[in-house]
DNA sequence: ATCCTGGTTGACTTC
DNA sequence: AGAAGTCAACCAGGA
């Protein structure tokens, strides 16, 4: 009998420590062992990539190549530059595996990948191995045992998570590897087309990341950010392994720190250094495994006595979660990302609703502009350029460094959504999916759905107010000072407010209070107005909300798809949420390019014209009494 | 069915 | 100064 001959392909699990699937790889005994990556065209164009964490994910190989190489001078991460599914079928056959082993991912991408790569293995007669470990426990499981359901709450995670088992031990790295075999690629390198390429704002050179399937050098090296055309990143976050395991070491020294952490405590303006871990990213790409971090936490509480806090607020709280979310979207699938089609998402008449295809049902990554005024908030909001200095230094904060803090983060969220702009939770997820370094799908889209109060979470009259609540953790308004350095010399009575300064105090401070924010209009030496009236928008917002809540629409339910719903916001008041746009089913005039896969279906143009101009709709009074 | 409890992280006023 | 009450009243999950 010949010995194992195995391809191990790295995904999310870049590290050696605590690898349940690199265990099963290396319990084959191989003769030969090649640690593969492959670039995936989907991820390279199509999934929203910064450069940030681009960069992030480059360290993260990088490091991991140095350790392969540490136990075998061979062997290191070769990288091929192509996507897996038509690879893998030609390297099956090169090659000549007779394992193909790699951790389960269940991502919805991830699924459909996988599926199709483990179907060419079994033409080409290689085994499969996969194993769990991205999670505290395989998400599927606990679908499985909650009645098949998503976990929409932490208890029934942790109810689901209990009927499971106790969470995996760690493995510890192995302590050497196998040789990798000949790696012959001497077979045609299918070519993705780049175009439509959804990161291309942010590339400033020539794409040669498909120029040679090996390598510009033929060595299958890993890929650089000059490959792939983008500028050098702007983060000071790095990634890798070793990194990890130096900063879990780190943060585990201090026992008080790890045992009584809670997270609602920690301060969203604190940022040298943060108040939290900054492990995301590491567990994102799997450098870190949240096993491990798990036990090395529930060592420390478990010895430090009476005071140490527990789930939800405590650091094992937060990897629930974690398990939570992707439990969620183990169960819902494509539909967990979106509104349409979601049962488990209530549906609420937002600005900027997503284009869907309808065909698949699945939104587009396009928007549909029903409100000028929205548009021009979304994207000040992005911009950083709000008028509201505690949102627009997390805004800045964010695109620049790629992370923000937790709370810093639903105070963005919740200005955008529910509690200012109501603009759709699909757009500002998607611009967060493009800017944070530790971008998780799944934590990503259920966090949105939390904020927006869609799902998870249904106190939409707690609404956070971009003056109070930075104020709450930091009254000078430090984090502003970073990150919006035209009002640095602003007195702290203004700093979150600078609309209210006198003049005399705008020209102590060098600043003057003008302009609407938007691109290219905003002069030097200036700041924008704030661009609405919070308080008059949080009582609308609530409001709409409320009436949205008693409709009770589902993302699933008929009249969400065929856009019928409009009948039911029927209320001159809720013209200000209402949208004003063409069916998804009768999509025409505005996208001509794309129109080819959009069949002119039923012809419906359901768009109800509705008069009042967003503007123009006053809230009743300036306090919340705007319902009746 | 119906009630009850708990829910990571609001703001503001009153005591 | 920190806790409690008010604002208005939400849901999921379990008994």
């Amino acid at each position: 009998m010949t010995k194992p001959r195995v391809i191990y392909w790295f995904r999310t699990d870049l590290r050696l420590h605590d690898s349940p699937a690199l265990q099963a790889a290396l319990d084959l005994e191989p003769e030969v062992l090649w640690p593969i990556w492959t670039w995936d065209p989907h991820y390279v164009y199509k999934a929203r990539v910064g450069v940030n964490r681009f960069q992030f994910l480059l360290d993260c190989q990088n490091d991991l190549s140095q350790s392969i190489t540490k136990l075998n001078k061979k062997s290191k991460l070769f990288v091929l530059r192509e996507g897996p599914q038509t690879l893998f079928p030609k390297l099956f056959k090169a090659w000549k595996p007779t394992h193909l082993v790699f951790e389960k991912d269940t991502d919805t991408y991830a699924r459909t990948r996988d599926e199709a790569v483990v179907k060419a293995a079994k033409e080409a007669g290689v085994k499969v191995i996969t194993r769990s470990g991205r999670t505290l426990w395989d998400s599927d499981d606990i679908v499985a045992h909650h009645d098949g359901k998503p976990t929409m709450t932490i208890a029934a995670l942790q109810a689901a998570g209990k009927k499971i088992g106790p969470v995996a031990k760690p493995i510890p790295a192995p302590k050497s590897l196998p040789d990798p075999g000949d790696m012959p690629v001497d077979f045609e390198q299918h070519r993705p087309d780049p175009k439509p390429d959804i990161n291309e704002s942010h590339k400033t050179r020539e794409d040669t990341a498909y120029k040679h399937i090996a390598g510009p050098n033929g060595d299958f090296a890993i890929e650089t950010l000059e490959e792939l055309g983008f500028a050098p990143a702007t983060t000071p976050i790095r990634g890798g392994e070793t990194l990890a395991l130096q900063r879990l070491d780190e943060l585990i020294k201090d026992k008080t720190y790890i045992a009584t952490f809670k997270k609602p405590k920690t301060s969203p303006a604190q940022f040298d250094p943060p108040a939290t871990t900054l492990l995301s990213p590491f567990f994102h790409f799997g450098a870190l495994s949240v096993r491990l971090f798990y036990h090395r936490v529930q060592e420390v509480i478990d010895s430090f006595g009476p005071g140490a806090s527990s789930p939800p607020e405590s650091l094992i709280g937060q990897v629930l979660f974690r398990d939570m979310y992707f439990a969620a979207q183990a169960a819902l699938g494509a539909s967990f990302a979106q509104t349409a089609t979601n049962p488990y998402c209530r549906f609420v008449p937002w600005h900027l609703p997503s284009k869907r295809d309808p065909h698949t049902g699945l939104t587009t990554g396009d928007h549909h502009i029903d409100s000028d005024q929205a548009e021009a908030w979304f994207r000040r909001w992005k911009a950083g350029t709000t008028g509201f200095p505690w949102i627009d230094a997390l805004m800045r904060q964010l695109r620049h460094d790629g992370w923000i803090h937790h709370l810093g983060r639903h105070s963005v969220a919740c200005f955008l959504t529910r509690g200012g702009c109501y603009v759709d939770w699909e757009r500002g997820a998607e611009v967060f999916e493009e800017l944070l370094v530790d971008h998780e799908p799944a934590c990503n889209i259920g966090n949105w759905q939390w904020l927006s109060c869609v799902a998870f979470f249904a106190q939409y009259y707690r609404v956070y107010s971009p003056v109070s609540f930075g104020q709450k953790w930091d009254r000078d308004g430090a984090l502003i000072r970073r990150w919006v350095p035209e009002l640095r010399n602003v007195k702290p009575k203004y700093i979150y407010e600078p609309w209210k300064m006198p003049l005399p105090d705008q020209k102590a401070a060098g600043v003057r209070i003008t302009g609407d924010g938007l691109e290219d209009e905003q002069d030097e030496g200036t700041y924008p107005k704030p661009m609405f009236d919070f308080s008059e928008r949080r009582g609308i917002c609530i409001g709409a909300m409320k009436n949205a809540y008693s409709v009770g629409l589902h993302g699933n339910d008929e009249k969400v798809l065929d856009g019928s719903w409009r009948s039911l916001f029927p209320s001159p008041d809720e013209a200000e949420v209402m949208g004003e746009y063409e069916s998804d089913f009768g999509e025409n005039a505005d996208n001509n390019e794309d129109g080819d896969h959009i069949e002119k279906q039923n012809g419906e143009s359901a768009g109800h014209k509705r008069g009042a101009e967003t503007m123009g709709v006053k809230a009743k009074s300036k306090k919340l009494k705007t319902q009746e």
